[in-house]
Formats: C-alpha cells, structure tokens, sequence
RNA sequence: GGAGAAAUGCCGGAGCGGUCGAACGGGGCGGUCUCGAAAACCGUUGUCCGCCUUACGGUGGACCGGGGGUUCGAAUCCCCCUUUCUCCGCCA
C-alpha cells in the first residue's frame, strides 16, 4: 500500500497517475486524508491528556510515601476524569486508524510513468520479439491431444484423484516437469539467486503482506481447520521472509529464487482458455524474487527480464515480451513486463512470465526497510519479482512446437536432465 | 495429543506494582592512548506515531511474545492466544 505522507505530498499526482490504471481515486483520498488528520488531532489531544495523567500518577506515588493521603485522594480524582477522557479519545482515534487502513489497501500501487494507459491486453505495449517461429504440418496437434498419445500428462486420471485442473505427470512427463525446474534453479543460482525451499502453506499475516489478502480471499485456497492458505505462487513465502526486517544498506540487493508447486482456485474461469495445460489449479513454478534499493530497482527489473529472456532463448521458444498497460496491470504493481510464449499448433500466445517491479508498495505492507550508511531512519525498500518461470505453459509449448513424426525433440539444454534427445512413444 | 517450564533491547541476562526504555555483562559505533594494532579507559547504542524545526535537533506518547483486563500507576498481578524448551504418547 502507499504511504500516507506520500499521498498527503502527491494527491494530485497520485490521483492523475491511477487515471492510467482506470482507477478514480479521488473520492477515496479525500475520505483517507480526512480522516488522517482526524487522526492526528486526535493524538495530540490523547498524548497531552497521557502526559498529564503520567504526571499525576507519579505524583501519587509521592503522596503515599509521604503519608499525605487527602491529597492523594483528591488526586485520584482528577486521574478518573483524565481516564475517562483519554478512553474516548483514543477510541476515536482507533476508530480514525480503522478506516485509514480499510482506505489504504483499496489505493492501487501508482504505475510507472513508462506505462502505457490501456484498457485491456490489446492496450500492452510489445517491447520485443525473439526465436524462430515452427513450421508444423497441417495435422500437428495441440499440446492435450500429444499428452494423451505419448501418455505423458494425464487430465482425467487428475478428474478422479483431485477434480479439474490437477494434472497427473506420467513418465517422461514427470521427467520433463523435474528437468525443467532442475535447469531453471541451476540458471538463477548461477545468476546470483539463493536457492529458498518455502513451505506451501502461509499464515494470513503473510497473505496480506504480499496483497493477496484480503481482496483476493477467493482465489486461494483456504485449509479452514488451521487458518493457512495454499501459496498461488512462491512470492508470499519468499517475500514474507522479509516481513518486519530491516536491513543493512550493504545486504542488497537480496535474490532469492525457489521451486514450488502454486494453487489457484481460478474461480470464474471457463471455455478454450482453460484448455489442457493453459489453465490449471496446481502447477509448478520456479520464482525470482529481489529487495533492492529503490534507485537500484529498475535496474534491477531490466536485469530480471535479461535473464529471463535467456531462459527463454536456451529453450528455443519463440517468445515476445510487452509492458504491461494501465488496465491490464495487478493492483499492486507499478511496472509489469510478460513473456508469452508461441504454442504453435493453438496459434497462441501463451503467458509463462510476468516480471514486476512493486516499489514499495509490497514492502510498504510488509514493513520491509533498509537502512542506508550514515543514516538513522530506516526507508522502504523495493521488491520485485517475476516466474523464471512457469511450467505448464513452457510444456505446452515444447510438445506443440517440437512434434515431429518420430517424437518430441527435447531443447539441448535440458537432454542432460532428460537422458535423451527426445521423447517417443 | 497429555503434563510441566519459559518468552525482556543486537546477544546473554537481572528486574520488590510507582523514581524502568529497563541493572549487569558481551557485541557494535565514536573517542583517548599508540608509528599502527591489541589491551585499558571514556562516551554512545532500538522501533513506531505525533508536534516544533529549512536542517542538525528538540519534545510528547507508545512498545519488555500477541491480545484483553485489574489499578491513580503494570515488564512486574489476572484471563485468552501464539511460540519455544523438558517429559510422556504417536509418527515419516
């Protein structure tokens, strides 16, 4: 969430800038600053009354000592009024601080002034475009027809152990699921990502210190008896590692990197977009994620999508990747750059990656600081993170793109994780 | 799951209901001494929210696992929760 002193100091630009996101926040701003500096008159009248009231209470303790008793007494007095108007003060001011926090979290993330305003995806922005699109036959066949064929992916055994959109790997199927995460770990930790193994499920203090909670209740899955939620992806737990620290200026940039499966309930969506691997409610991701400095972290964001972008390439995909529009950005975003993939036989576009630089507005929620050399006061710092990367949507797209009548040619990168060059029958 | 013990600042560890934001030790930082270092000695040492100040800073309030309560006054008493440790049970 933003800062309030920020949006005290920028309402105007704040505001002009959440146009892009079609979002008016105007009437939101007023109500929060309202009742910011109802807040604030409030505190300095508890805080004179708490003063005072310190005051006497010492006082008291002098009395008794000194055996002075009715004045003690008389004492006493005056602190039951001083408690009965510091009681309702600070209930005011709770109450002020309730609707500030309730505000504060319905204020979307400022976008970046590089992102294009837009109302939907046909809005974003493509920055660039890469590898060799596949000459298939007239009877290649999309990536759930091969999965069948090769025996490979299993949708409806999924149907009979969990429901709809709980793959069962099979075989080389699995084997290509571990190659992959094997090969995408091994590239981040060589590009300076620490290896992270979260637990799956977090608390809700976690979920709400990355914005999933509490708009985004309905989209994870919730195991009621504990109060813990399934992770929809890597970021709440390794992000989370940084709720309430504060760190030394020297420890960044923090990159850390971490497999994990993710859960997404997916309520409301339907049709050809859920079609085989495009849209499933457990799948396996390998996540980046970086602190920095917020001077460092466009760099650091441009760094992301380099390397990401390698990945890609290795895997000889053909890929193109946009900058996200106003519309079609998370609340909780300032920049986001995607990664589409091409699965050849759909003649799709296939998301695999989504990199975002979030500010402060994470860190902001997670009171994640830093403290710079020199300097007393700690200061937000900057998180981002993107899936380097997603696998179902990769899978898809290298079982449609490299079919050939004798099988599934296997990337080079990833034959040494297979044990072989390709997958047959 | 059952029984008991505990939770204090960067760490260890005191703390009778009032003068405790917290003794003492260690660490860190600054300084004296030194050619330099060590040792010794002196000083300093958190976070949050206000207010004043261009700033340096000053000042009020809050924070001793979390949340309630008792009291004029709570780190200290009471209740609930969480976590850790020990013992028993179960177990990959």
């Amino acid at each position: 969430m933003l800062t309030i002193p920020f949006i005290r100091d920028n309402r105007v630009k704040v505001i002009q800038q959440l146009t892009i996101k079609n979002f008016d926040a105007a009437a939101l701003i007023d109500r929060l600053l309202e009742a910011d500096i109802i807040r604030r008159e409030n505190q300095v009248r508890t805080n004179e009354l708490q003063a005072e009231m310190n005051l006497v209470s010492k006082e008291i303790g002098q009395l008794i000592k000194n055996g002075e008793q009715e004045k003690a007494t008389m004492a006493r007095q005056r602190t039951s009024d001083l408690k009965e108007a510091i009681k309702e003060l600070s209930s005011g001011m709770q109450e002020a601080g309730d609707l500030i926090a309730d505000l504060l979290v319905q204020i979307p993330n400022v976008p970046h002034e590089l992102v294009p305003p837009g109302k939907s995806e046909a809005d974003n922005q493509l920055i660039r475009q890469g590898g060799e699109m596949p000459k298939l036959p007239a009877d290649a066949m999309p990536h759930w027809e091969i999965a069948k064929i090769y025996d490979i992916i299993d949708f409806d055994l999924g149907v009979k152990l969990t429901g709809a959109g709980f793959p069962v790997y099979k075989g080389a199927g699995a084997r290509l699921q571990r190659a992959l995460i094997s090969y995408f770990l091994d590239r981040n930790t060589q590009a300076g990502y620490t290896e992270i193994l979260p637990p799956l499920m977090v608390n809700a203090d976690s979920g709400f210190g990355t914005g999933q909670l509490p708009d985004k209740e309905g989209q994870m899955y919730h195991v009621q008896s504990d109060d813990f939620y399934l992770i929809p992806t890597a970021e709440v737990p390794v992000t989370n590692i940084y709720r309430d620290v504060i760190l030394e200026e020297p420890q960044l940039p923090i990159k850390n990197t971490a497999y994990t499966p993710c859960f997404r309930r997916e309520a409301g969506s339907y049709g050809k977009d859920v079609r085989g691997l495009n849209r499933v409610h457990q799948f396996d991701k390998v996540e980046i994620v970086q602190i920095q400095a917020p001077e460092k972290s466009y760099g650091a964001l441009e760094e992301m999508v380099t390397h990401i972008e390698s990945l890609i390439n290795e895997l000889k995909l053909p890929y193109r990747i946009v900058r996200l529009c106003g519309g079609d950005l998370s609340f909780t975003s300032a920049m986001t750059y995607d990664f589409e993939v091409f699965a050849a036989a759909q003649s799709k576009w296939l998301e695999v990656s989504s990199v975002s630089n979030f500010e402060s507005y994470q860190a902001n929620r997670l009171k994640l600081r830093y403290k710079k050399e020199g300097e007393k006061k700690p200061m937000l710092a900057h998180t981002l993170n993107g899936s380097a990367l997603a696998l179902p949507r990769i899978v898809a797209s290298l079982l449609e793109n490299n079919q050939t009548e004798k099988g599934i040619m296997v990337p080079e990168v990833l034959i040494p994780y297979m044990g072989t060059d390709m997958i047959t029958k």
